[in-house]
DNA sequence: CTTCTTGCAAACCATTTGCATCATT
DNA sequence: AATGATGCAAATGGTTTGCAAGAAG
């Protein structure tokens, strides 16, 4: 949490940005909320708080969050996007129930290996990936 | 092509509904376009041609192809949707340039089986899935 | 103090929808 | 003929942006 808030300073510093009490308070509800959250749920979060950050600044906030390394924009097929913090190599990737709209996270070494050598082998440096998985939850089928 | 035609005359009339010469046209445009392409490009092929049918009922249609399994939607993350068809087991993922836009498409079995073994694992039916990798292709990087 | 930020409301852009007219079965 | 489908234009919903007022370094 420290660690993420020094970071984003660190890359706030480096594009000559402030480090405002409302990019701090956005980094913040993110970091403290475990999942994936989209802008609605923030803004809901923060006034529950009686903290306050537009919609246009969380927007901007996010953009920046995302650029910096700290965050991950993901496609869970709503039709807008959600966001969740990325701490260290706890990559992971998305099921999503198209009944309950239930979200499960997985990730697999095997895949994460088998990516890897694909760019290495095209020659292509990979800076991000997403892989979304649409179905029936086991609860759903 | 013909097959194409038939798979979705025979979705259609499972749900009452009719094969117009418009929902001809859009499919046709799809199947002999080979890659991916998204609304604004299917509405200047099908101009070109002479043929026509507007913004909504390609828009409507695409659902349905969607829903018939004939055709998918992918991301590629230009904020809207590009859709390409699905013909047999040719499935594959894309790996998207950010700095040219080219999209490198991959496929890998093992990633598929270890996928398919995961789904079964946690009891998940799956419906469709969709990898995406971000970076810089080899001329970009 | 200078430069960057915020909040607001307007603008944007992809997609969806209501409705009167037209086509398919 | 009856039921759907089309095209248009208006509506929608997420996201972006211009600008005047405010805060960080």
């Amino acid at each position: 949490m420290t660690q993420a808030i020094e970071t984003f300073a660190k890359y706030l510093n480096s594009k000559d940005l402030k480090l405002t009490k409302e990019r701090k308070t956005v980094l913040q509800e993110i970091f403290l909320h475990g999942g994936h959250l989209d802008v609605e749920d923030l803004l809901h979060s923060l006034r529950k708080k009686k903290k306050r950050a537009s919609r246009a600044t969380i927007y901007r906030t996010l953009e920046l969050l995302v650029d910096s390394g700290l965050v991950r924009k993901v496609d869970l097929g709503h039709g807008h996007s959600h966001y969740e913090h990325v701490l260290g190599d706890a990559h992971h990737e998305h099921m999503v129930c198209l009944k309950c709209g239930k979200v499960i996270e997985f990730s697999d070494k095997r895949i994460e290996r088998s990516l890897n050598k694909l760019c290495e082998k095209s020659g292509f440096e990979q800076c991000s990936h997403h892989f979304q998985i649409f179905g029936y939850c086991k609860d759903c089928r």
